[in-house]
DNA sequence: CCAGTTCTTGAACTGTAGGTACAAAATGTG
DNA sequence: CACATTTTGTACCTACAGTTCAAGAACTGG
């Protein structure tokens, strides 16, 4: 929960440092649009379009301000873009974690929150699926710092469902037998491999058997 | 096997037959590329690049023909891409189909045909991954040509791993009290998964998780 | 109200995406 | 060899990606 906005990093904490100084000591314009709100449309639009199909022009629609306002607001369209993506991460991947965390039976919880998730994703606008696995596919090669974002992702995704079953083993829900390291990457595996089926899903068929046999696996 | 190169369809063969008499009746200069070693060549570079990421400038340079020739042969970047992703459903997509129906025990294969994904994946240039699984990431909602090859690829590696599930169960290696074809639908899903996971992995640990759960969990 | 600063707007700029047009060269046919 | 037809490389084109910049607006402290 409170991972899910870590601590600012030092560059992070440095600009907050001197953004406070500076609005109280000097002052200019102030700006006329919101930059959380701002970093927060970019993500959608990111998200729906891709990175490399994503314009500036599209940006600027988007959240209604000027080219000049944008680049000097966020630099580049590769930073806004990194922003975007951690924007997510605090905001989109957390809300798996904390369903996964609430209380009752682990395999109901399992279930709901893969239930959730293809739901999540047959109704989203555009079908735009889940950003992180999105960017996996179109980046991973080529942008090592969305690469590392990523990864980071997984990694506390396999760890909350490794969580899971290690509580599913506690309370009998599921064999001790079984390697809680390799279900939680079994977990993770899944549950993205669902959000991209989700992409070109026709119907909800496929991802309901996908979860029906998951849960019944266990 | 003979569905790996699907027999012409009406379009192609009177393609073929056009351009047959064409040779004999009037013919000018031949081509001095193969088009079809030209369509791998651009197979490639949409599997590395992406389709956005491709430029015409990167399909001639692969190629090693003239921007003329390209568009003279092929028309658009789209068309050409459009016969890339054929050709990967004809020459990579089978393998793994193929892989699916060798002999022995159900799930030795099944292990064995993961694990040559993974290494195939980890091992590939770029660490493309699978071409169907990105363009399902980059292209699902924009793009429905590409969607509906890439949704029929789907289509049948489920229909071969029901079909391989059904054998199991034929030959006792599997339990007859499970849904052959949701858990057609779940080794879709976890081959997918694992050709995403490939894109980002650091290392193979991970993957063999995955792979070990899986069979496991049969 | 002026200095100093920051923000905004919109035009301008460079490079390239994606594709077309064309003339010259190459080739099989008779 | 002339002919019809095709390929090919080059040049060219329009639009836009991605970014920068100049001019001015808004704010604060003095």
């Amino acid at each position: 929960m409170t991972a899910a906005v870590p601590f600012p990093r030092p560059a992070d904490f440095f600009d907050l440092r001197l953004k406070n100084r500076v609005s109280v000591l000097i002052m200019g314009r102030p700006k006329q649009f919101d930059p959380d709100t701002a970093v927060e449309q970019a993500m959608e639009v990111f998200w729906r379009k891709g990175y490399a199909g994503t314009t500036p022009q599209d940006l600027v629609d988007a959240l209604g301000i000027g080219k000049g306002s944008l680049y000097n607001a966020f630099g580049s369209k590769h930073a806004l873009f990194e922003q975007a993506l951690r924007r997510y991460r605090d905001s989109q991947a957390v809300i798996l974690l904390e369903m996964l965390e609430e209380p009752g039976p682990v395999k109901a919880r399992l279930r709901k929150a893969l239930e959730f998730l293809a739901e999540l994703d047959l109704a989203a606008p555009d079908r735009r699926g889940c950003l992180a696995v999105n960017v996996a596919a179109e980046l991973a090669r080529t942008d090592e710092t969305a690469a590392e974002l990523v990864r980071r992702m997984f990694d506390r995704t396999e760890d909350a469902f490794r969580a899971l079953i290690e509580e599913g083993q506690r309370t009998g829900e599921i064999s001790p037998g079984r390697d809680p390291v390799a279900l939680g990457s079994l977990l993770l595996n899944t549950a993205m491999g669902l959000r991209l089926m989700a992409r070109i899903a026709e119907g909800s068929d496929r991802l309901v058997r996908v979860i029906d046999a998951t849960v019944d696996s266990l």
